[in-house]
Formats: C-alpha cells, structure tokens, sequence
DNA sequence: GCTTCGAAGTTTAGGTTTGAAGTCTTCAGG
DNA sequence: CCTGAAGACTTCAAACCTAAACTTCGAAGC
C-alpha cells in the first residue's frame, strides 16, 4: 500500500473557487458536499491502512477478515461470496486468499458435500488481528467524530443514509441520470 | 477499471447489528455515519467510472485532467508535482503521462529554461474530455442531493469541513490516536 | 573550475488486479 | 451410463502500481 503521506492537494476553499473559475456551470454548495465527502474519505482510508500495517496486514486484508467475521459464526464463505461482497474479480479472490493462508489468517478447504465449492474459513488468528483492527479504528472514528454533538452525529448519519439509499437503489447510465433498477 | 456492479453487501442496518454482535465495545451511531460514508463515496466511485468509461478515459485519467484544469491557464505542471496532488509515486506517474499523451490527452517536453525538469500540458482534447466529464458528473450529484434541502445542504457541507479540518490537521499514529501535526 | 550534493524523471523488478481461457464437478436428459 | 451444459474456481497474460536503483542536470562550497 503505497504511502499516500505526502499528497499535497489545494484546500477545499481553493478547489472549489477553481472548480468555479474553469466549471461556472457548477453549484458550489453541492461541489463542496461532494469533494468533502471524497477527501474525507481518502483519509480515512490512509489513516485505516496505517492501522493495519501496524498489525502487519494489509487494508485488502482486513476487508476479507472483516467479510468473513461480520458474516456470523462459523466464519465461512466461499470464494465467488467473498468476491462479490468485496467487489473483485473471482481471479483477485484467488490470489490474496492464497496469500492469506500463507499467513494464517485463512484456511481454505473443499467443501466435501459439493467438491466443486470451496470453503474458506476464518482462524483463531484471523479473529483476533480483526478485533485487534477495530479497536484501533474505534478509536479513531471516535476522535473523528468527537467535535460533533449527539444531535449533529443524529443528524449526519440520517443524512448519508437518505443519500446511501439513493444511490444504492439507482445506478446512473452514461448520460448521468439516476434511473431506478428496481 | 474492474465492473463492481455486481457488488452485494448486506444493507446498511443488517452491518450494524452485525458489528454489535461481533464486537460489542462499538457505538452504533458512529459506526453508521462511518460505514455510511465508506459506502457512499465506493458507489459514487462507480459511477463516476462508468460515465468516464463512455467518454472512453479512466477515472485514473481523469484525476489527471482534474488537477491540471484546476490549477489553471496554461494548464502546466510536471510529473512530481501531479504525483504529489494524485497520491502516486512518480514512477506511476511517468507510465500514466505516457498513456495520456499516447491518447493526445496531454503533451510531454523538455523546460528549456531548467532541462531536468518535464512540463505535462493539457490539450484540448484533454480539456474537452474534462468538460464533458464533469458535465456528466454535474448532473449525476445535482440528483444525487436533490432530497436535500437547501438547509440540509449547508449543514452538510459544513459538517462535513469541519471533520475534514480535524483529519488534515492530524494524522493517527499507528495507537489510533489523533495527535496533532503542526 | 572541480567536486559533491540534491532534485527531477526514468528504468527495472516485483507484486496485485483484471479479463479471458481452462479445469473440474455437478446435474439434467437421453 | 453417457453426454452436454452450467457453475465454481484456478491459471495465464497483460495492465498498472510501488519501491528502489539509476541518469541527468543544476546549485553550492572550496
């Protein structure tokens, strides 16, 4: 995971003045939630990946552990539910649970009832490098969120989850439309 | 850019309570404003991708259109400088030029004034292809907010700086902890 | 001037992901 | 049974990234 440290952008004030500058057809207010919410998220991602790699995994690695605990005991699941939870492709899959087996965060074993299935199965191991990652991301995302009342956390969160809906429920087409699926 | 259309995760209720029940030392409310906004800009990712797939470029291509444009007439920076604005090493940055100037996006020279340094120029296909993609992405966030009122909108974006300022001022340390840089 | 150091880019080697092709297993019909 | 088809996973080649070594140029110090 390349160290994203040194990225150096404009503040937000800035990009946005030259969003409007280069773009005037562009409502600032909007251009502002939308690039926040981008930024934000990057360094949350950064700030995440050198939490694990303290623990010695990667922020690939701590997707699957996650996947897999989060699906409940007996923290099983096969490759292609794996992938498509995660959003890679089968081949991708492959290839970093072999390598998490190499570690022994995984093990993965035919599933002897269907021999064309695979199971790949959470170790003790695994569990705890997950449990030691959210410790140290509860922490984080509470320092995050320290400045924020009970009323603004509320707020915010019903916020994201009215626009998580809407995009969840809709995928644009090339024009850029949101268009129902369902 | 690999399709993640078929990602499926469970719903947003369904990963809460899945985190209570696997790790109880963890606020509810927190943990949805923040796997809320993971989500949020993951599918937004996507659709920025598909609309910059039609027009036939990358999102990677296209951060490179973005930080050129925004800094301005005569829309020139060298590889170090993008590097450092896109988060890449140069050595990435150096093979994405070539691709970009391959496809007539961007030219290549030599600065006479200082030879060792390498000035990156948008053209105006480049420039056309920004225009085009941000009248795209224009249209997908004006819908993308459109539930929200114009009150909701600012309390948002004002939100949303303020946990901004709190991540680009400091930086955990690999405990977790915020800890001021300057 | 000569040397040394640092900065800017490029090249090279290694690793991860993708898309496509291939293998193996299961199942439904003849 | 045997065959064909579909599904689950793996293998392979190509694309793109990182880290580190290398090349070149410019700026200081003696």
């Amino acid at each position: 995971m390349g160290d994203t440290t040194g990225i150096s952008e404009p503040t937000l004030e800035e990009q946005i003045a030259a969003y409007q500058r280069e773009f005037q057809d562009l409502d600032p207010q909007v251009e502002k939630i939308v690039s926040a919410l981008s930024r934000l998220n990057r360094r949350m991602n950064v700030a995440y990946g050198r939490q694990t790699a303290a623990l010695g995994i990667s922020n690939a690695e701590w997707e699957v552990l996650k996947a897999l605990v989060l699906s409940g005991a007996p923290y099983r699941m096969g490759p292609s539910d794996l992938a498509k939870r995660l959003g890679l492709t089968p081949a991708a899959m492959t290839h970093r649970i072999d390598r998490m087996v190499a570690e022994g965060l995984v093990t993965r074993e035919r599933d002897e009832s269907n021999r064309v299935r695979v199971i790949v199965e959470l170790t003790g191991e695994g569990r705890e490098k997950w449990l030691e990652a959210m410790r140290l991301a509860s922490v984080f995302e509470e320092d995050l969120l320290q400045d924020l009342s009970a009323e603004e956390r509320t707020a915010l969160g019903e916020v994201l989850t009215r626009l998580l809906r809407r995009v969840e429920h809709a995928q644009p087409d090339a024009g850029g439309r949101l268009s129902d699926l369902d």
